[in-house]
Formats: C-alpha cells, structure tokens, sequence
DNA sequence: AAGTGGTCTAGACCACTAG
DNA sequence: TAGTGGTCTAGACCACTTC
C-alpha cells in the first residue's frame, strides 16, 4: 500500500534460491499488502516476466504455485486474478458440513452474541498476540433446514479489525472470510483443525436445542493467513444427528 | 502385467487433449497396472520423453502432477519412483489422530476379530460391487499410548484380496495400505471420510474402555484407488478424551 | 485485431548421486 | 565421470476473450 508497486515489479536482486521462487515471493509480498486486491487481475505474464527481468516460462512456474494454493485464479485470455472469498466455491473450502446424504448443507447464520474481551492466556498464544490484548467475540448460530446444527464461538484480535462493530458483522451479505478479506486485506488461506465428539453442556443444549449429554462434534480451528500467521480462533459445536463433517484427502487421480 | 511395456512407451496416438495430459494417462495405466511396482524408478525423462515421442519439459509436466497427487516422488540425481506406502510420512498421510497437544501418536494394532461374510447393500453400493458378493471384515483395536483409544471396523471386497488371510494380515509388519500395495498392487491414493459424535453402545464401550454413553467420535471413510475406485471401507470409533481427529486444509504460503 | 493465458519445443547449464 | 532430476531461457503457435 505505502510502498508503490514500483518496488514490487523492480528487477531481481541477486540470491541462491531459484529464480521462480524469488518471483514467487514478490508476487506474495505484492497480494499480502494489498498492491494488487482480491479479485483483481495481475499485470499480465509478459508484462511481469519483463519487470522482474526473468523469462514467461519461469514467471508462470511462480504462478501455478501460487495457483495450486488458492491465492491466485488464471482465466484464460482475461488474466490472472487475485482469489477473492465470496462466491460459493471458495466457502465450501472452509465449511465442512454436510447433508448425511452428502447433499450441500447452505447454513443460515443469526448474530447470537458480539463483545469485546481480553484474551485468555491459551488464545493469546495461539493467536500469536501479547497476553490479555483485546479480542473481539462473536457467537453464531447456523441453522441447516431450518433447526439449529452449529454453535461458532469466534475470536479475532481486535488489532487487526479496527473500526469492526457488531453492525458491520450483522450487515455482511457474504461469509466471514470475505468480510476478512474485503474490509480488511486479510486472506485466509489455510485452516488448522482439531475435532473430538463431546457432551452437549447445559450452557449449549438448548442453543442447539437437544439434550444436555447428548453428543456433539467439537471443533477447534484456527485460521492463518500469508506466512501462517494465525488471524481467527473458532470453537464449534455441531450436531451430527443429521449432518457430517466431511473431509477428503487427494484428488481424483484418473487418466 | 500382461501387456509388455512396449505398449505403455509407445509414440501417443492423435488426440484432441493436451500432450501431457496423454502422457500423463499412459504413466497412470502403466502404474496401475504393475508395469512399474511401487518403490521401482520409472525410465528416466529423457527415455520416456523420447519413448512418447514429446519434449522432455512436456514429460515433466505430466510427471509434475503425479508427484502433486503423492503417486510418484522424485529425487534428484536418482531418478522418478513410485510412491511406496511404507515409513512415517505416507502413514500419517492417512493417519488423523493426533495427541492433544498435538505430537504424533503411534498406535499399537491389535487384530482382534477376521472373517468372511456377504456384504450388506449399502456396502456393496458404496464398494461398487454386485449386492451380496464377499467381504473380509477385520476387526482391530488400536492402542496409544497403552491405551485402547481405536477400534476400526474394516470391510474389502475378498475378491481383490485373493489369498488373503488372517495369518497374512497379522503377520503384517507395516501398514494396511502397505499391505495393500506390496502384496495386491493396490494403491490407495485417496479417502473420503464423515465424522459424526456418537455415544458408545454396549458393544464397543469395553473393548475401548469407556463406559457406555461416553462420547466418541466415529469416522466412515471410502479408500478409493485410481479412478476413484472404492477399496476399502472402514468405520472407525475414536475415544477422544485424550486425543484428536487433526485436519488442516493448505500448505503454508511463504516468501 | 489485439491481448490474454495454454501448450509445446529444443537446448543450455546446474546440483545431486553413485560407481 | 556419467547419469539423474532441477532451473532457466527464447520463441512458436494455439485457444479464448474483448472490442
């Protein structure tokens, strides 16, 4: 942002790792702070291989890695863009739960509570913050079918969303991470997740509307941006009588 | 197997598909089919680019996407090989549950139950098999740390599995997949898993023990093959009282 | 027609492994 | 030293999008 794009597009100093990752990294550095926006189209490869003084070829190994990952889409004879967080593609790449049948489950979020707070100790580590800074908290609840299914607790540091009220969180038309993203640069791009199967506690039950002691899918996620800088904490519970987390690893490997 | 090598390099026919895509088919078929055995090189790029008669950057772009899918890993002056399922790294590939501060757990497998039965529909559906048709079902408990904490249900088509025996899965010094792979020439390149919390029924609570109603995690996972080829069906319950399920989606983007 | 990404080639040179 | 994969280049031509 401060720094122009000039400096971003300057030609390679000298180093000992590959060309292609040296490339790699300013195109990072450009879609991390903001020189070129999500959704935005790139200079075009030509024009990028001629500022960084490299060939198309090496310039494009940069891309495809940065497109194997998400950060950047090609669209042939368009350009490549920066990946933006709206759409439905990208949300089902964050959420997890599923129709028992397997059908897509399309949750329907209310605003059950939105605070500010210290941060405990363990968040404050996992956030990668001072001890006892300010977070921002929000309870969600998400209906699938019309009943109760998921309970979020979200955490966020409160320094990275200045300005965040509870109207702005109400008002989003679009998920979370597009809020994140569109507000305030910042791009979630991987997730790390802890699950375990729980009792429902007297304090959730009736939120999710089933018995106390009855089983629940518990989920600790935390959310890292560029460089796995973590940037959400998400605590969930869900109700597994009619819907599954659901998780495939690999692709279709098919000739 | 029965078709020599010859025809698995021979020059590409016409197609209306990208080069590489075809030459990528052609390494596929002849892994599938055993031509090149897990832990074998394949010919070097210079051979087989020669052999389907295209550029050597043409060959490495086909092989650059069987290494992105983990079928083929490559080393630097050794040469290109078939990923073998064997070692940490491809078992914890497959491999969830972790310790709950998060280091690696090693389970401890105890074979507990074997034996041939019919399948039931919904198997034989989700195995793409005719209905009825045998399965050997494996019943293994999984131990960390000394304690009961898995107990996995398995069920594979027996006709894929000629020969197999209990002897022969006990005697096992490595993983399933392993086994798998080394004795069936059966890749297991993906899975497809739901979790859901349950609370422990009369049957399973002891063997895991835990009292009944406890709170445990079960996983249905699909192991497919090339082509998305189901082999394996596996219902797992996990006592998550001091472990859990871990999933991350997404390498770290770094400069 | 002009501009974008997608495919493909041919070849130079480097880095690593093994005998 | 010979053979392997890894990096990088320069350029031709194709396919798609937009005007």
């Amino acid at each position: 942002m401060a720094t122009p794009a000039r400096r971003l597009l300057g030609a390679l100093a000298a180093s000992d790792r590959p060309l292609y990752e040296e490339v790699r990294g300013r195109l990072i550095e450009g879609i991390s702070q903001g020189a070129w926006q999500p959704g935005e189209a790139l200079p075009s490869e030509g024009e990028l291989a001629r500022a960084f003084g490299v060939a198309v070829g090496t310039l494009r190994k940069a891309v495809d890695t940065l497109v194997a990952e998400q950060v950047l889409v090609r669209r042939q004879g368009k350009g490549t863009f920066v990946t933006s967080h709206d759409g439905r593609r990208l949300m089902f790449h964050f959420f997890h739960i599923v129709e028992r049948g397997g059908g897509k489950a399309y949750p329907e979020v209310r605003l059950i509570d939105f605070r500010r707070e210290r941060a405990m100790p363990e968040e404050a580590a996992a956030l990668g913050i001072a001890p006892s800074e300010k977070l921002i908290r929000v309870r969600n609840l998400l209906s699938l079918g019309g009943r109760p299914a998921i309970l979020d607790d979200i955490a966020i540091p409160a320094q990275l969303f200045p300005g965040l009220t509870e109207k702005i969180f109400r008002a989003r038309d679009n998920t979370i991470y597009h809020l994140y993203q569109s507000r305030y640069g910042i791009n979630v791009l991987r997730t790390d997740e802890r699950l375990r199967a729980v009792l429902a506690s007297r304090e959730v039950a009736p939120l999710l509307q089933v018995a106390p002691g009855a089983p629940l899918l518990e989920i600790r996620r935390v959310a890292l941006t560029f460089r796995d800088r973590p940037v959400e904490l998400r605590l969930s519970r869900v109700d597994t009588a009619r819907h599954d987390y659901h998780n495939t690893l690999g692709k279709d490997v098919a000739a």
